[in-house]
RNA sequence: GCUGAAGUGGUGGAAUUGGUAGACACGUUGGACUUAAAAUCCAAUGUCCAUUAGGACGUACGGGUUCAAGUCCCGUCUUCAGUACCA
């Protein structure tokens, strides 16, 4: 019997599904395991090899977990909702619900190959209405909530308005915007219905205000920073400009503090929290107001260093600073103006990325010092970010290196308040060592002292006051496009209202465009049935709008990350039980949260943050009991693409002066040379595209040149002068398929490619001796290089060929073999050889030409050595998430007992438990041919016993001044002393030291031998 | 720019707490089997010098600590990722 795998796996993976073996109960006495995957969203191209990478790790891990006697839960499901769905369908009409629906299905079949212990009856689906009635549902409850920082969490906004009726807001402590004026108790029992929405606006946790965004007018659309290439979008090269918008945002910030404390408590990679912790940004200063000159306005700065207050020589507010038109002189206005017009023009990330540019321009207003009452010029310079902190700075050019920069460059005066500091080459950063002069009550002063101090007066004239800044944005949560959740909000007079959250789920409205409207309104906007009946409660017709019970609906859609921030909580709930929660009580606390979790590191600061923020609101209202969702987090890496390059030769035209030619008519004829004419790598020479003279550039250069005289050019000018024919050499990616393990290329398969054939089909391939390659006398050796798997560059390997070519359970162990889980790196289908040989000679453990070869022969000290040693490996490797070296482990236990030629079922039996997480198909075809009639996922991981693995002797390595020299092989008891007195007796050491008396001899028992001298 | 990560043979990678660098594979070369190919099996394979014995060099680069450094410390370079509307 041979090893079968294709009719293994189907049979297996037939076998799983139809007894529900991964289906995970909600009731059970075993401990709970949750693993976690991050869903994936469902692109047109289907998988490559890189997607399954984590899938299988964090399938390796489940399947342990449950032989290690776990309760595993262990579900997959779909982010469903995104932009390449919308782009599609703005391209081919086709609605996104249909081609998403088509490439699940495609998704689910390639997931279904690779024999994953999914428990598929708990899929979610962002993009189904039974899924974002919660997300529609959550969000209401964070519009229906505020943040106390006295409770430090997030209440019911009626609390909050009870407050209000009560004592007004002078005494209320939360999370809210900017400079909201006070107001009494009376006040605001006195004010409007509408004035008082407009006021606990202010306080939600998600609220609307006016954000920037990158506006592109040309395609009437928001556009992503990545979108936009060189200041204009990457689709059609249309202008971009800053602009300001009404948008949803979240008010994470409110969060700051306990998303930085709440790292501390959970187990994440330290540079993953370091990410994170720095996204946060927290910083400990001062805020300073500063009066304007002539106005009654103020400009409010952070600042980290209150203690260098008399080191400001100006202040630069951002382009975007409200103040800017406002106290711009009359004769600045044009330049203030024209500048703002440039930066508007240039992205954030230009903004920050360029640190070289300087640029600014003073806004001829003057601000006062707080202490000294000196005026301060105040200048705008795009350097200064709207988004970060109050938009404005004070400037100190002897403390800060941008600021330096700036004042050096517009020649502004830098004032030394540093003792015994040099800042006549750069400014004095450091906040160690600082001694405070120049600067009135704080002379003589360190950093902490000063700042301490700055503070205490800044207070004292009510200019400012201690405060934590953090780098942490609220997070805007309005898309302007179809393919997202709608918000369960319509608009009374432009006053935005919740939909009661019994009437949920608001459905997508149809269109007939997925475009923006003419107007620049989001594609809802072409939506006819999109108005909300107060009374009947459902959405009805546009021209039903009559403001009084009929209302317009929201037009903007939620993000992505909206339905991924707590998708995890919905798989906890069996799907028959989903109807009246996202997640039954019992659910929650049966399941908690999740105990490993693996995905891309590239979601370090976007979904890993958002989901933290959502689980701790969704505490704090009491709906979840944990504080985090992600208890342990592994990052896997990518799996890279190996592409393949032909190098295409062309001649230059040839250039020779002192022959009478037409130069021009040569070109002409050259440009149109029809032969494609293909060198290996190997034979690039960097200057002349060819090395001259060689046989592969003689064979161009007559090809050459018999196509300049059949076209009437006489190329015997060209004979007895001294030209050199030149080529250009162009690079192009083929198809990986068409190469083997040995880089060599397919040609004839290429040249036959329905796709591309016709380019290459009388292609001239030469190889690497110089020869043109015809028939099967020589090979063309592609060029290799690592780049990202994307279509376009051909480089993609699908798993479908591999399953079928050579077995789910080969790719799997592959893919682990690969390399360390987190690392980045390269696919090479050549290698997958290796580890198909494996299975190959795993199953010749078990099984030979004529039937099953096990039996119960006692084992050998070997076999349970080998066996034990392994075991030990295995359990290691899996709770260190290090997978590549447990397939290293199996290859040597199984050359060693196919050496060994164990038959024993005591070793053989206990092998496939370990190797089922990693191949659980062999694992279970052998594990029934063994005579086990439960599915081997039930079996329990075999105990580890140290007792086979003791050692009687031990091989030293001996050295000579660190470098080994020599072995010898000494009793494991030996002790210090003998093992010098034995080493030192030897003939080889007497060899080594020629006479020499060592200084120093080094003995550490159990590991090395060293001799200094 | 800022933040995070990575650099070891021709290739993917291994190396416990600082203790024999290159496990395990791929590839390559040679051999067995075969009419031949495939499959399978065996052997060699870091680079350089040497007939052998053996020796020198070697973990991105430059320093340092140590009996001993891929591993620890300082500095430099290169590559990749994120940078708030890709998911």
């Amino acid at each position: 019997m041979t090893y079968d795998f294709n009719s293994i796996e189907e049979k297996w993976q037939y076998h799983w599904a139809k007894n529900q073996t991964f289906k995970a109960s909600n009731i059970s006495d075993k401990p709970k395991y949750y693993v976690l995957d991050m869903f994936p969203y469902p692109s047109g191209a289907g998988l490559h090899v890189g997607h399954p990478l984590g899938y299988i790790a964090s399938d390796i891990y489940a399947r342990y977990k449950r032989h290690k006697g776990f309760n595993v839960l262990h579900p997959q499901g779909y982010d469903s909702f995104g932009l390449p769905a919308e782009q599609y369908a703005i391209q081919t009409g086709q609605h996104p619900a249909v081609t998403t629906e088509a490439n699940i299905k495609t998704y689910r079949r390639q997931l279904d190959q690779i024999g994953f212990s999914f428990d598929w009856s708990r899929e979610v689906r962002t993009s189904n209405p039974e899924y974002y009635k919660w997300t529609q549902w959550i969000f209401i409850q964070l519009f229906e909530s505020w943040y106390n920082y006295d409770s430090n969490k997030a209440e019911d906004i009626k609390t909050l308005i009870s407050k209000f009726e009560v004592e007004g807001n002078a005494k209320v402590n939360s999370a809210c915007d900017e400079n909201i004026d006070p107001f009494t108790a009376e006040e605001w029992n006195n004010y409007s219905s509408e004035e008082q929405q407009s006021i606990l606006l202010k306080y939600r946790l998600t609220y609307l205000a006016e954000t920037e965004v990158n506006w592109c007018p040309a395609l009437g659309t928001v556009l992503a920073n990545d979108e936009i290439v060189n200041g204009v979008s990457e689709r059609g090269g249309h202008s971009v400009v800053r602009k300001k918008m009404t948008q949803w945002s979240m008010r994470i910030s409110a969060y700051a503090e306990r998303l930085l404390q709440g790292l501390d408590t959970i187990d994440w990679t330290d540079s993953l929290k370091e990410s994170q912790r720095n996204w946060i940004g927290k910083s400990v200063g001062a805020s300073v107001s500063f009066n304007v000159n002539g106005y009654d306005d103020i400009i409010d700065v952070f600042t980290t260093r209150p203690d260098t207050i008399f080191g400001v020589s100006f202040m630069t507010l951002a382009p975007e600073h409200e103040l800017v038109s406002k106290i711009t002189t009359a004769e600045q206005k044009e330049a203030v103006e024209a500048y703002i017009e440039k930066t508007a023009k240039r992205s954030e990330r230009d903004r920050m990325a360029d640190v070289k540019t300087i640029s600014g321009v003073f806004t001829g207003a003057y601000a006062k010092h707080p202490f000294s009452k000196e005026p301060i010029p105040i200048w705008i310079g795009d350097y200064v970010l709207s988004s970060y902190g109050t938009g404005a700075v004070m400037a100190v050019p002897c403390g800060d290196q941008r600021d330096y920069d700036f004042a050096k460059y517009f020649d502004i005066a830098i004032p030394n308040i540093f003792e015994n500091a040099d800042i006549s080459e750069e400014a004095f950063a450091s906040k160690d060592n600082v001694k405070i002069t120049n600067s009135d009550f704080l002379d003589g002063m360190n950093y902490k002292k000063a700042s301490k101090r700055v503070i205490f007066e800044l207070e004292k004239l009510g200019q400012g006051e201690g405060k934590t800044n953090y780098r942490l944005r609220d997070a805007v949560f309005s898309r302007q496009r179809y393919w997202g959740e709608p918000f369960p909000v319509y608009y009374v007079n432009d006053k935005p209202q919740m939909i009661d959250a019994a009437h949920l789920p608001i459905r997508l409205p149809e269109v007939e465009k997925y475009l923006p409207t003419e107007e620049g309104e989001p594609p809802l906007g072409r939506a006819d049935v999109w108005a909300w009946d107060t009374e009947t409660n459902t959405v009805v017709s546009n021209d039903k709008i009559n403001n009084t019970t009929i209302h317009p609906l929201e037009l903007n859609t939620m993000p992505g990350w909206a339905g991924s921030s707590w998708y995890f909580f919905r798989y906890m709930e069996d799907t028959i039980n989903r109807d009246n929660a996202f997640a039954t009580e019992d659910a929650l606390k049966y399941w908690e949260n999740v105990d490993l979790y693996i995905g891309g590191s590239e979601h370090a600061t976007g979904h890993l943050l958002y989901s933290r923020f959502w689980v701790k609101l969704l505490k704090d209202r009491g709906f979840v009991t944990v504080e985090e969702p992600f208890k342990k987090l592994i990052n896997q890496g990518m799996i890279l693409g190996t592409s393949a390059f032909v190098y295409r030769v062309k001649p230059n035209p040839p250039h020779s002066s002192g022959i009478d030619y037409n130069q021009a008519d040569l070109i002409k004829l050259t440009n149109s040379f029809p032969h494609s004419v293909f060198i290996p790598k190997g034979l690039i020479d960097s200057k002349f595209g060819l090395k001259l003279n060689s046989k592969e550039h003689l064979t161009l250069k007559k090809l050459y040149f018999d196509w300049l005289e059949k076209n009437g050019f006489d190329v015997s000018i060209f004979q007895n002068s001294a030209f050199m024919l030149t080529c250009a050499i162009q690079p192009l990616h083929v198809k990986v398929q068409y190469i083997n393990a040995s880089d060599e290329l397919d040609i004839e398969a290429l040249k036959t490619d329905p796709e591309f054939g016709a380019d290459y089909k009388d292609a001239i391939f030469i190889s690497e001796n110089g020869d043109i390659i015809e028939g099967n006398n020589d090979v063309y050796k592609v060029g290799r290089d690592v780049e990202k798997m994307s279509k376009s560059k051909y480089n993609v390997v699908s798993p479908d060929s591999i399953c079928k070519d050579y077995g789910a359970d080969s790719l799997r162990l592959y893919e682990m073999f690969l390399g360390p889980l987190e690392q980045y790196k390269p696919w090479n289908t050549a290698g997958i050889t290796g580890v198909h040989n494996f299975l190959k000679k795993l199953w010749k453990l078990y099984v030979a030409d004529t039937g099953l070869k096990v039996n119960n022969a006692q084992p050998t000290a070997d076999n349970l050595k080998t066996l034990h040693k392994t075991i030990k490996k295995v359990q290691e490797d899996i709770e260190n998430f290090s997978f590549n070296t447990s397939v290293s482990t199996f290859m040597i236990a199984v050359n060693e007992l196919t050496a060994q030629k164990c038959t024993s079922k005591d070793i053989l039996e206990p092998l496939l438990i370990l190797i089922s997480p990693y191949a659980p198909h062999i694992a279970e075809e052998l594990w029934e041919q063994l005579g086990n009639a439960d599915s081997i996922s039930t079996a329990y991981f075999p105990i580890f016993d140290a007792s086979h693995l003791v050692e009687s002797s031990k091989k030293y390595p001996i050295s000579f001044n660190g470098k080994m020299r020599f072995t010898l092989e000494l009793p494991m008891d030996m002790s210090k002393d003998d093992i010098e007195k034995t080493v030192m007796a030897h003939e080889k050491t007497i060899a080594q030291l020629d006479g020499r008396t060592p200084k120093k001899v080094i003995v550490v028992p159990g590991k090395i031998v060293n001799i200094v001298g």
